[in-house]
DNA sequence: GTCCATGCAAACGATTTGCAGAGTT
DNA sequence: AACTCTGCAAATCGTTTGCATGGAC
């Protein structure tokens, strides 16, 4: 799996950093919906030396090669989604948490969808509301 | 129509200060999905003392009283939407348009979607593709 | 050895904030 | 007159850029 994402990183060109690496892996299997923020705050616990540009310089690579999706959902930054396949997204309005919400669940139509005088490449739906734990705290 | 958005925001306890009100002349019926500078540059042409900082605060208010829809669709900045009906949207990743999409043409489900753990408020479709326009360009 | 990638720091653009004076109610 | 709202300017925050050095190939 993350071997896999290393793989198609050098077959597309770019060299294989241990920065690269270290991005990847925190990435791999995350469902946390991470901001650039986050990520560079996760691997700077194994690797303070990295910096801040290398990361967005890393995830602007992997986000234009199909291996994350950036997510403009919240109001002023992007978080990531290392999970490509698709699906919907639960934004909390409380906490902010992104959880991700699977076609079965909600129905959602993918196939076929067509606009005229526009060429539809993808979709993405949002939910917007509160997660259990914030509904708690509004009592 | 303008009237009724007025009434509104002074029955919600808000001054109907001249600024406000252009701003909200501005947005009525408006469906190119302005951005707050957008907004400035348009109400700024015909009273040039207003302030930036005028625009965000009344948009704040607006979109809190659910009179405006804030869209997160572009990737470092929120665009409005005077129109709160459901309906979905079509980014142009070309030149950034937003188009409205309504109901009937993508048959998007908006009816009763259950999410454990979460309670639903409301939900955002967005389309990601190219306009004929960019389309064009691409050859 | 070549050329891309990194870290650093400055630059940027969108949005927010603090505050004194102006305007709505 | 009371209290909110405005314009201005500075501050913040996320993201981008320029550049000299370092490292992958």
């Amino acid at each position: 799996m993350l071997e896999r994402q290393i793989i198609k990183l050098r077959e597309e060109g770019y060299r294989i950093t241990p920065q690269r690496r270290a991005i990847l892996e925190f990435l791999s299997g995350n469902t946390s919906h991470p901001s650039a923020n986050d990520i560079f705050a996760g691997v700077w616990k194994n690797d303070p030396s990295i910096s801040l540009a290398t990361v967005y310089n890393t995830l602007e690579i992997l986000a234009k090669k199909g291996m994350l999706l950036e997510l403009p959902i919240a109001k002023n930054t992007l978080n990531y989604d290392p999970d490509t396949s698709p699906h919907d997204h639960a934004y909390c309005t409380g906490c902010g948490t992104i959880i991700d919400i699977f076609p079965e669940k909600t129905a959602s139509p993918q196939a076929g969808v067509e606009i005229r005088g526009f060429q539809v490449q993808s979709s993405r739906k949002v939910f917007y509301g509160k997660c259990d734990k914030c509904l708690e705290e509004d009592r």
